[in-house]
DNA sequence: CGTAACTCCTGATGGC
DNA sequence: TGCCATCAGGAGTTAC
């Protein structure tokens, strides 16, 4: 799915396209994605006017006059595109979800795998899924004092743990929004193995896990979020940037880093709980 | 309790 | 061209 920086760059798409704009009328196409839609979000809506969208860790909730939140979550295929409706709209295959606004927008919720979630709770209230979540990883505003503290979140956490740093990190109960590809990025760019053992991660490494993972998030988003094969932008156009990966998809690919220094050195690929991990051996330890 | 394996589902890709 | 195996950005549940 799309991970952090692909999130935020829907949230702020539909921010701009949507924000206090009222509904209109809401569609489900299906009834179950990962978990059931609750029915009352065909019926419950109509007339209620979208105040605002935020995003925490991968997931975007949008904000109603009614006292009421959506939540969605991509999962691994989901996208969310906005374009302006027509009369003779048809939903496409695997659209799961349709909200159209008395503006005239129409919002398209497309899943073809259907790992994803559409839910609704109560503004006043936390969804059960946001309850256990972990910090986010950036503030809106570079912050040392909050940096400072996720190292000593992240050290804390990792200090008992003896599962491998990557599958630590993937954990949304520990750090939100992180999926395979930016750890990847992130422990390469940090110079630490994903094999490494939680807990033997030093806190100087924390630190430099954290400096990593806030530097890749930060530049991914102001690129507009990445462009995977099946990414879109909530306007429907395709990711307009590709960055350029060090690690994640490279193996067998000569090391950059290695090569820098005039090593030779190549990218590694290993799995790990189910996922591939990328990784140079020479300058990660 | 923590950890790893299993599970949901469709589509793209590559080898034969 | 088709068929089959493998892989994919996630994360809750189950089994140990």
């Amino acid at each position: 799915m799309p991970e952090l920086p692909e999130v935020e760059t829907i949230k702020r798409g539909l921010e701009n396209s949507l924000k206090n704009q009222t509904i209109h009328d809401i569609k489900l196409h299906r009834q179950n994605l990962r978990h059931p839609m609750p029915t009352l979000l065909e019926t419950g809506f109509v007339n209620a006017r979208i105040l605002n969208l935020t995003r925490r860790g991968k997931y975007i909730l949008m904000h109603l006059d009614t006292q009421s939140t959506i939540l969605f979550h991509l999962g691994m295929s989901g996208k969310i595109i906005v374009k302006p409706y027509d009369t003779q709209y048809q939903h496409q295959k695997h659209e799961h979800f349709t909200l159209i606004t008395k503006e005239g927008q129409i919002l398209s919720y497309i899943d073809p795998r259907r790992f994803g979630i559409i839910d609704l709770f109560e503004s006043d209230t936390l969804h059960p899924m946001l309850c256990d979540m972990g910090p986010e990883p950036l503030l809106e505003h570079e912050d040392v004092v909050y940096q400072q503290s996720l190292v000593t979140h992240l050290y804390t956490k990792l200090k008992d743990k003896k599962q491998p740093i990557k599958n630590t990190l993937l954990d949304q109960h520990i750090i939100a929004g992180l999926g395979n590809i930016y750890v990847c990025e992130a422990l390469f760019m940090a110079g630490i193995s994903p094999l490494r053992l939680s807990c033997i991660i030093t806190k100087k490494e924390c630190l430099k896990i954290i400096q990593s993972v806030q530097s890749i998030l930060l530049q991914a988003i102001q690129a507009g979020g990445s462009s995977m094969r099946d990414y879109v932008h909530s306007n429907g156009k395709k990711g307009y940037f590709q960055i350029q990966w060090q690690a994640y998809g490279k193996g067998g690919i000569l090391s950059q880093r290695c090569s820098i220094k005039g090593k030779k050195a190549f990218i590694k690929r290993v799995v790990q709980a189910g996922r591939s991990s990328f990784y140079c051996e020479t300058c990660q330890h």
